[in-house]
DNA sequence: TAAAACCCTGTAGTCACTACGGAGTCAAGC
DNA sequence: GCTTGACTCCGTAGTGACTACAGGGTTTTA
């Protein structure tokens, strides 16, 4: 199987191969006469492994541990569910201070909407205010939680 | 002021000070006779309304458009506003996207605490089998939606 | 006077790719 | 045989928003 070939098989494309290659995620296949990469069923099954671990968003070293494991035949039964654990509990977070975020913009573009049309711009004014460390529509103290970045604490 | 204290004011630190300068975000400011960046009070609002936006996860050249629109006044409200409606939607999507694959994360582990202490881990169990094609826990025909990177179509 | 704390510049690293440049190889059609 | 197009190779640079460092100079504090 060329590289292309396995690209399609596993519905990625050829440079991510060759990254992943590079990175140490997949071996470094024989080579035919020319130098082209001569693949085997087997980095298909690895490929589809590493992609569908992608498709779960797991970062590349958190794949790179599962493949070991797969490897491996230890007590990798608790390592492999801490591992997953982990990405949930970040995955988690980052949907709590999304929508925490989302209440803010909202409250942003309200201010917006509810400035009469020869006001300056509601957007701006807010910010500007904010600026000026002045209570604003999306973080007035009502808004419980507190921004997400490293606005004012 | 020095660059210390103008982070300190603005909750920041003097590196991402020095990184927007290098962006075209902050000005270059004048300097003391030793060479040192000399702040004055309108260098901080700015880097207050920058970390704001920040704050609000705003792309810095998002921040760039704004603040341009502060420094006009002309037809900006409009624009700002659609600024703040196309972060909002992309805020949306990532939640929504994120939301999915939480509950494919919570089948994953799911399908490894149903595992007995004698299976091999149901993690890898489960990733394999997705590697070999054959439905799986997470991304399973019930789970609907599909998965969110470029896993098998 | 010495050490700590600050300042400067420039570069490299993070993450997971993506895009490009410049070159070689191969198969099909004329 | 020749051209065209699709493929392959390798290495490097770009993305976003920083962060960390190296290697130097300056200022403040003890």
């Amino acid at each position: 199987m060329k590289i292309k070939e396995l690209a399609i098989a596993a519905y990625t494309d050829t440079e991510t191969i060759r990254f992943y290659e590079k990175k140490g995620l997949m071996p470094h296949p024989p080579r035919l006469a020319n130098g082209y990469r001569d693949y085997q069923a087997v980095h298909q099954e690895r490929l589809l492994f590493i992609r569908h671990c992608r498709s779960l968003d797991m970062p590349l070293a958190d794949i790179h541990s599962l493949l070991d494991m797969t490897q491996a035949n230890a007590y990798t039964h608790l390592h492999a569910e801490s591992l997953v654990s982990n990405h949930i509990d970040r995955v988690q977070l980052k949907i709590t201070s999304l929508q925490r975020l989302l209440g803010q913009l909202q409250s942003l573009r309200a201010s917006c909407r509810n400035a009469s049309p020869d006001q300056a711009c509601g957007v701006l004014q807010v910010l500007v205010e904010a600026a000026h460390g002045e209570a604003c529509a999306c973080h007035s103290p009502l808004a419980t939680g507190g921004p997400s970045l490293t606005c004012k604490p």
